[in-house]
RNA sequence: GGCCCGUUCGUCUAGCGGUUUAGGACAUCUCCCUUUCACGGAGAAGAUCACGGGUUCGAAUCCCGUACGGGUCACCA
């Protein structure tokens, strides 16, 4: 298995979220990027569940991975919804395989019992506290006076394990030692083990640690690569030690700069996101516990792929001025090494941005597609396949969001349930209903109804009686849209139809 | 507090020792287009490249310190 060099076998990398809630959008770029990466160099992606803390787990939150994944086109390879030759793919059901790994390091003397309880260590940890020590640790240097299996007799450890109490296995980590890798991102990292602690390894449930799990995992599933974010540098020189240990070829490593919150200092955080007015999910999330719905991008309206070019672009960039990019140009682009370093402060008004220009870039077939669906959400009635994919065009230019569309063009869909207030006391005047419908006649009487027919019509009009275009054309508007804004008039009106269009300009002039 | 990582316009960033009067995008402002709103176009403003020392003929780019910011210090990941 680990004949071949690294460098020199297909790039294997994994997302190994761990289903404690909801994925926010700092996971989803952590995924991105490892896909990115795979994708680049024609190798796999994983998807890996890290769920070997029992306590922590929240119901629902693989699938809600999953279904994130699948809805920003990030698929797997191989993994947890998808299998593969390395399943199964989900950390507890693996639970028997890590143990013969302590074993391993046991064995060797890289990892020994330890006997001492929560309680008592938190009881040392809080003494040490009060005598000014804020970071107790288990080290090479306080292991000497603990409960484990270098400090016992040996008889009194087979004691202990032979009646069933309590243990775990710890990391031995030498003494004095200066452990190096060189990060893809961030080049060299060097860390002194006197900094390092003794990390439990197996804990008292049987259950492994995230950083056994993580090692042993990553060799069995010959992963070349571990793409994560940098909250892991710090444990890093461990894990390279404990594939030191274990006589591994260790993997390349990449630490991702995070993503900052818009105000204040600090991380992205999940509760961040309502609270500042975007999502920070990918999907809407319900808690079952509180009864609270977080929002996702998706339900926001926000396209996947321009969520995943806004996510792609925090922290990375071709180097040259291109912004937009599709999710294969993203991977023919991408280059890990060029990650930025510092941590990136979001902006959703970007992340509109993107948004605005995957819309516009859409097929108008897709366009009417969206606003159908959205249609059907708000309980509009959905006009005929021709009509929506005209009405979505045009009002195209003035949105954001597919929900933009409905919002913005409301009056394409039925008549203006009620004419802008102050709009109405501007431009509306008592001379105005009769003016409309002598335009109301002329247009009836149109050989054809078009939106130049139209024009032509209230042009000739404007000429006829002298009045300004700026004094009549917002009332024709407030008339047939009930507002000022949006597309020409004329184009509505042409789109609406003759008999429509005609039927508002009389309901508007016995309203007002 | 210890350790680790980072620091270019308000924000995301380009830049890898000379081509830089530091480029682009978002946001802001102005003008044009449109007798509406947007879109689009043009332009403006906005960064003494955190600071201080080196190295060098020459530094945003290399080195060292300081400051500031972040991460991490669990039988959580």
């Amino acid at each position: 298995m680990n004949e071949i060099p690294l460098s020199a076998r297909p790039v294997r990398v994994r997302f190994a979220p761990s289903p404690t809630g909801p994925l926010h959008m700092g996971g989803v770029r952590t995924a991105l990027y490892n896909y990115l990466f795979a994708k680049k160099h024609g190798g796999a992606f994983l998807l890996r569940i890290e769920d070997t803390d029992q306590a922590r787990f929240v119901p629902g939150a693989e699938e809600y991975i999953l279904e994130s994944l699948r809805w920003c086109g990030i698929v797997p390879d191989e993994g947890q919804g998808v299998g593969g030759p390395h399943a199964p793919y989900r950390q507890s059901e693996r639970k028997p395989m890590y143990r013969q790994y302590a074993q391993q390091l046991l064995d060797s003397e890289h990892a020994y019992y330890a006997f001492d309880t929560p309680e008592e260590l938190e009881a040392i940890r809080e003494l040490a506290l009060t005598a000014g020590n804020p970071n107790w640790q288990y080290n090479s240097i306080t292991r000497g006076s603990m409960k484990n299996s270098l400090t016992l007799p040996a008889e009194e450890v087979e004691r202990r394990l032979a009646s069933g109490e309590a243990y775990v296995v710890r990391a031995k980590i030498p003494r004095n030692e200066e452990v190096k890798f060189q990060d893809i991102i961030r080049g060299w990292v060097s860390v002194h083990t006197l900094n390092l602690d003794d990390k439990v390894l197996l804990k008292g449930d049987g259950m492994p640690t995230y950083h056994l799990a993580n090692v042993v995992d990553d060799r069995l599933m010959d992963i070349t690569h571990v793409i994560r974010g940098e909250e892991w540098l710090p444990s890093a020189p461990l894990h390279i030690l404990l594939y030191r240990f274990f006589q591994w070829e260790a993997p390349g490593f990449a630490h991702l700069p995070l993503l900052l919150r818009p105000d204040g200092n600090g991380k992205l955080s999940k509760r961040d996101g309502d609270r500042l007015g975007f999502p920070v999910f990918p999907l809407d999330w319900h808690n079952s516990e509180t009864g609270e719905t977080a929002s996702g991008y998706r339900e926001r309206g926000f396209l996947p792929e321009a969520f995943l070019n806004m996510l792609a672009f925090l922290g990375w960039n071709p180097g040259d001025n291109r912004e937009v990019f599709s999710l294969a140009e993203l991977i023919d682009a991408f280059q890990l090494h060029k990650v930025h370093k510092a941590g990136a402060r979001f902006d959703f008004e970007k992340a509109k941005w993107f948004n605005q220009q995957f819309l516009r870039n859409l097929p108008p077939a897709s366009l009417a597609h969206l606003l159908k669906d959205d249609l059907l959400r708000r309980g509009v009635a959905v006009p005929a396949p021709a009509y929506l994919e005209k009405a979505a065009v045009l009002l195209l230019d003035r949105a954001v969001f597919s929900s933009d569309l409905y919002e913005n063009g409301s009056y394409l869909f039925h008549a203006p349930a009620h004419y802008d207030a102050e709009m109405m006391s501007k431009k509306w005047t008592a001379d105005s209903p009769a003016r409309l419908r002598i335009l109301a006649e002329r247009f009836a009487a149109l050989p054809a109804f078009s939106a130049e027919a139209a024009e032509g019509v209230f042009k000739s009009y404007l000429t006829e009686t002298g009045l300004g275009f700026g004094i009549l054309g917002p009332v024709l508007r407030l008339a047939v849209n009930g507002v000022t804004v949006g597309p020409s008039v004329f184009d509505i009106m042409a789109l609406l139809g003759r008999e429509e269009s005609l039927k508002r300009i009389h309901a508007a002039c016995d309203a007002n």
